[in-house]
DNA sequence: CTAAATATACTCTAAACGAGTATAAATGGC
DNA sequence: GCCATTTATACTCGTTTAGAGTATATTTAG
């Protein structure tokens, strides 16, 4: 089954807004005229031995358990003392690995004992400088970022390795209950100086002005939160210098910021820009591309499903409306059986319809928001 | 400015249907469980000399010229005999790179002489098999493909390469003068024989039968044109050894299929499967980003505007709408001026409202095509 | 038996999409 | 200058659907 990248049916989009997961044209683009590269010699062709570079692979694998969205995580037990989390990786190696995906779900397994289900590419990155680690272990410098989503139950058991809260690593896309206070608190002031700090206009202005970059990310000043801006956002207080890889990697503009909390918890490498990655398109995707279901057992009620649409994207959805879209995009049926001891009245059990893959182009999880109430 | 992939703002995407640009899993994942990799041997990770891999930078460069989608391509002036059509590319050196995008860029000014405005990353590919090259060339296995925007005219001449209509290597897709006869005439039987030779079932069943990939591809027994399905489409004819890059490749379902004509012109290595990406993620993203403005110069008529926006996704318009919505959704201001010598009326001359890009989370050429008439 | 919780059916309104009609203002040929 | 042709642009209208609310049915907990 190929599930494709861009979206077409429009519906539940309109709810939330949103901006975008997929790619990170981080370096702003447009119509400007790009940086340009520092002086090119002679073109390099001729140079043998052509420059070889080692490629990681790296899996941002997603489930939903107990209604809140986690991701698998391994910790460096070697190094206890500031152990940080990571994700599954490991060097593609051409000798061993016949497609990349493959090589990605060897690593996974190997390191994690889960046999990985869906999978899909997420992005190359290839910044130099950004995957510093202070240990001795060389990261690659060029690193292939995939999303698999699984039920968190389905590995039967996972080896190694834990299931752990996405909002651990970022804090301010936690919205279950309003605002985090973090954005008011923390993360506001600190852009705000970061932006005021680069008024001096001297230079080349950037396209969008931090101010701008600032409000729309975090929804200040009555602009909407985009539960789509995840990567945005933590690219931006990357750039700020606010999260502790911004520090680690030795970027100029990271200041130490006293007893301030930090902003989420760090990963390894490029790690958490990875995540970033994995939940900005699982938040994307989930509304354009029948995914949740990889999220789901194979029998689940409507309202299972609608708590697993909810603990991806945030916000309460529209109860009513939320079953007769998904009922009447043909993307359910039931199974004939009831599940009791739901705390009410029963409720009918539905499966995945696979054949609505041969029917309409792209059915997403139709859903709308109440706008206060929650029912 | 940062145009990120997945949509939202719902509108066009409707007119077409479509089904997925971006992602290519190939491999067909579901929930079905993927293919074990070879039997695995122990970790490599001490292996030291980590395995390094040459990693390619290709860019597929699109613009509109008179109404036509164009590509930038280079052809092989050495070998004239069979010289075959390529994007331009380079191997990806992080000493002479500071990021991928930069060493694309880098790249391109050598081999054409054009300046990169508006590029993004578009997926890699790391198949073992699928970029041989009869030549004595050895192709990079890993080949990261990027998607770039430019007016044609905006290169103030390239000075290497020619634009070329991406209908010469994808015939099937023009649809601008109604069903292509090459569907119904070698596309369909020929894919129907290969169907038919898949079915003594022996072995695991796909997700998907070939027929209803068939049908879905290329809108057999009714099922609606899909512009969205390029890659789809242009993988699926692979895999049934229709386009000659899997005779090159050596595949094993690859027939020669005597005088029949070729489906389309081949390319070098795997850049016709990038273009094809290429015109997938244009096609998807012209709908829910305001990337149009990337092909268009400063100022433009909404008749120029729709035009190009017609060049892409192939489909008339329907006129009055278009207007309507893109003026509606503030995508555009007037400058003032007004076009002469269009042929009737003298037009508004209108220019984008970069602004947008700071009010409205993603805003895209909404559009609706009319049914029959062409107004 | 009752309160609380859930499941599910149905209604209503505003917005939008999708299509059509009408009119205005040029050009080109004669 | 007249007229056919072409393009630009304004406005209307019906159907769909998103977005929200109301009402009712069935269970469990106590």
């Amino acid at each position: 089954i190929t599930y494709s990248e861009n979206r077409h049916d429009p519906p539940l989009a309109r709810l939330v807004g949103s901006t975008g997961n997929d790619t990170m044209n981080m370096e702003l683009s447009g119509r400007a005229k790009p940086i340009p590269e520092k002086a090119q010699r002679a073109p390099l062709k001729d140079s043998m031995g052509h420059a070889a570079v080692e490629i990681g692979l790296n899996a941002a694998i997603v489930a939903v358990l107990d209604n809140e969205p986690v991701a698998l995580v391994v910790r460096d037990t070697a190094d206890s003392a500031g152990a940080t989390d990571g994700l599954p990786f490991g060097p593609f190696s051409p000798r061993d690995h016949r497609t990349l995906e493959g090589g990605l779900r060897t690593w996974v397994r190997d390191q994690t004992g889960l046999e990985l289900g869906y999978a899909e590419q997420l992005y190359t990155f290839g910044d130099r400088g950004r995957h510093v680690d202070p240990g001795d272990m060389a990261p690659p410098i060029v690193s292939i970022g995939y999303l698999a989503l699984t039920q968190a139950g389905d590995g039967r058991g996972v080896s190694n390795g834990a299931w752990r809260t996405w909002y651990h690593y970022f804090p301010w896309e936690d919205w279950r209950r309003g605002r985090p206070d973090i954005i008011a608190n923390e993360i506001e002031p600190r852009l705000k100086a970061w932006a005021e700090s680069a008024k001096p206009s001297n230079g080349p202005q950037p396209l969008i002005a931090r101010a701008d970059r600032i409000r729309m990310c975090f929804a200040l000043d009555g602009a909407a939160w985009d539960e789509e801006k995840v990567l945005e956002r933590y690219e931006l207080l990357y750039e700020a210098g606010l999260v502790d890889e911004a520090l680690r990697d030795g970027r100029s503009s990271a200041k130490v910021w006293g007893d301030h909390p930090r902003l989420g918890l760090p990963m390894k490498f490029d790690h958490r820009r990875i995540l970033a990655t994995a939940i900005n398109r699982t938040r994307a995707k989930i509304k354009y591309r029948p995914v949740v279901f990889e999220l789901m057992p194979d029998d689940f009620t409507l309202y299972e499903l609608q708590k697993t649409v909810e603990a991806i994207l945030g916000p309460h959805l529209h109860k009513q409306n939320f079953r007769r879209l998904v009922e009447g995009a043909g993307l359910v049926e039931p199974t004939g059986e009831m599940k009791t001891r739901t705390g009410g009245r029963p409720a009918k059990l539905f499966r995945f319809r696979r054949e609505v893959l041969l029917e309409r182009p792209a059915p997403g999880v139709r859903v709308s928001a109440p706008p206060s109430s929650r029912n």
